[in-house]
DNA sequence: GTCTATATGCTGATAGAC
DNA sequence: GTCTATCAGCATATAGAC
């Protein structure tokens, strides 16, 4: 796994793509393989079932996590905020593994529940140590998963009305937290 | 529609309640007919093409919708705990239906983007009557939907963790009111 | 109004050429 | 490693019996 092909890597981001931009249904191989350019069998050749698809974007989405647990524990504006800013979905690694785990986990694929289920555990302990009071860190996590509830979702009010907001919301965070 | 027939109104059900628990691939016509104990072919003939199913839960949603804004502009509670309080899935008529929509836009059917992005500004326009500061509004919306999000997933863990904090997680959209 | 049986097309997966 | 060709199975939808 020292480098994987190249054709690999583009196959699972299409997959995972087209997971949160089309959802399962019409997460097909055959468009799989048109997002990434390649053919059917191409994809099939790295990945021999679909559920492999889902098992390699499970594995890609764990080592992302681990890199955002890092990342927020030592963040200097603090976890809390740093966790409801990037709730706004950005377009990094970790929105396209998050939301293809949450549309996996939304078709019961029990090993995208645990993992999410695993990973907001861990969220809301890093908020918590933060905030103390464990209600006020409840509210902050769900903030965070209103914006990327909102953000995740096909059209345009949304992504208007929230954009616009990050700063001031970040502001009700920190109301929040005293 | 004075009296829609029963084998009607029970497709109808299953199929929204399919696709919330099971997600749009597990929701097919037989996967209804079963669930409603009907047949694939009874089915089809109140509903003569899936899209029709999905036009059907689209009118009963708007329904439940008209309904729950009036309770909730008039919710002695105030708009704000009352929309937080019910986005907490209690198995009602307008969850099941929301839940199928977020499913269905999810799968990117427009129609179902267009009624979710309408309900939203007018959830938020309540809210944001009764308290007055728009960023504090969003914010108490937005813990509103991260905990729809959460309640309508699968697994253990969110029910357990803010089934219990619903009244304090009450208690923190009064702070931010304030 | 509801059923069974059947036609048609799409999806996942295999085989084998290059 | 990547492609094309092909198969088996499933999902949607239709036809026609009851």
């Amino acid at each position: 796994m020292a480098r994987p092909p190249k054709a690999r890597d583009k196959a699972l981001a299409a997959y995972c793509a087209l997971l949160g931009t089309e959802g399962e249904r019409a997460t097909t191989i055959e468009a799989v393989a048109a997002g990434a350019d390649i053919s059917k069998g191409g994809v099939l050749y790295h990945f021999p079932s679909k559920e492999a698809l889902a098992e390699a974007a499970l594995e890609a989405f764990r080592e992302e996590c681990e890199r955002d647990l890092a990342t927020m524990a030592e963040a200097p504006e603090g976890p809390s905020r740093h966790y409801v800013r990037t709730s706004w979905t950005s377009g990094s690694d970790l929105d396209t593994y998050y939301t293809a785990m949450v549309r996996l986990a939304q078709g019961s694929w029990q090993p995208a529940i645990d993992a999410l289920e695993w990973i907001h555990e861990a969220w809301l302990r890093l908020i918590r140590e933060e905030v103390g009071d464990r209600h006020a860190a409840e509210a902050i996590m769900l903030i965070g998963e209103g914006l990327y509830h909102h953000s995740s979702m096909p059209g345009e009010w949304s992504r208007g009305t929230f954009a616009r907001s990050l700063k001031q919301l970040l502001e009700q965070v920190d109301r929040l937290k005293a």
